[in-house]
DNA sequence: GTCTATAGTGCGATAGAC
DNA sequence: GTCTATCGCACTATAGAC
């Protein structure tokens, strides 16, 4: 008998979020899933923290992805073409075959204000990490902490977009409307308005 | 005999700072903070639907003071004039005498990952609510949306600052030069910037 | 792998305020 | 009388300790 197979991990991710989105997320017991795929409940709790943490699982990939983007810049890029850079490179793990899978998953956060905050939480580690990155390359503060917030803030947006129904347009293009839009929209400021424009 | 004063939420409050400064979060069950003000656990369970929320009240006042910066702006407004009065509102709540306080109850929420979590769910839904306000002032999407992170992105920021070792400007002044900051570095971008040529 | 503390809920009883 | 804050108890799930 097989005692454990490889990637218990991936089906207890994928149990929990059957598990959720047709029962609900607080109606399903960690129990629950760990026994959907004949484990322990306490197995569960050695592979995620806490229950909320099996599904966001995948951030770290989500993480370097951004970092990965922004090394292949060049050395004297300004602080939101590391951003835009950074971007683009995200934007490969949303391919349209994931779209679906991403929907559902959003469904099940969306209904569990723990899950919301969660996704707060990871979103706010990814911007701490570009910051810390941002840095390295010598970008001062607090232009730093402004861009990788503002980096994460376009991804979520994009993100929202990407998901939304009827949308069909690849992520990357999303990214590169909503950038553009924070551009525009940034430049029309207080004493600097469209009437002062010329 | 008294069987209940008047403030109970604020009393509950006071204590659970003043515990988990001296003790740590997680040391301190919601059980000693009501019993240090003469309650029960289940009345502090009345009052705050978690643990945490008993650090996080009066964020229903930092909504109010931003919608209330909007609505003094004039019917033409761009989103980022709405959003710059909507800070200078924000500012009020943060007059000096505040600082020492803020600096604890920060202390406190830096030190424990779930409170963290929850600060982020409450900007996050300060920037839905404004957002919404946004909307509602006929500024339209994604425009609006990435107004409203961006004023939160800049508030996160300007606190930090007004609350690091040494600050003495008071917050308006630090806020103002952050969104100026903003502005400066989101008009150097891809095809826009001083790297990016013709 | 078991044992335990704590968070958090549900319900009924009680003590005041009005 | 009504209304609401508080209490007390039983209970489950989470999560950490042993």
């Amino acid at each position: 008998m097989v005692r454990w197979q490889p990637g218990t991990s991936e089906r207890l991710q994928a149990a929990a979020l059957e598990l959720f989105a047709s029962n609900g997320y607080e109606q399903t017991t960690a129990a629950e899933i760990a026994q959907s795929v004949g484990l322990t409940e306490r197995t569960f709790f050695r592979h995620f923290s806490d229950k909320r943490e099996v599904l966001f699982r995948g951030q770290e990939l989500l993480v370097e992805a951004f970092l990965g983007g922004m090394t292949t810049a060049p050395g004297d890029a300004a602080p939101m073409e590391l951003v835009a850079g950074a971007l683009e490179s995200a934007a490969d793990l949303f391919p349209a075959e994931r779209r679906d899978h991403s929907r559902l998953r959003q469904s099940v956060i969306d209904q569990n204000p723990a899950l919301q905050e969660r996704e707060r939480h990871k979103m706010s580690v990814l911007a701490a990490t570009l910051g810390d990155a941002l840095r390295a390359r010598g970008v001062a503060e607090p232009a730093a902490t402004l861009a990788a917030e503002s980096a994460t803030t376009v991804f979520g947006v994009a993100f929202t977009q990407w998901i939304s129904p009827g949308e069909t347009r690849p992520m990357v293009e999303i990214e590169r409307a909503m950038l553009a839009e924070l551009r525009d929209l940034t430049a029309v400021g207080p004493g600097n308005g469209p009437a002062a424009k010329a």
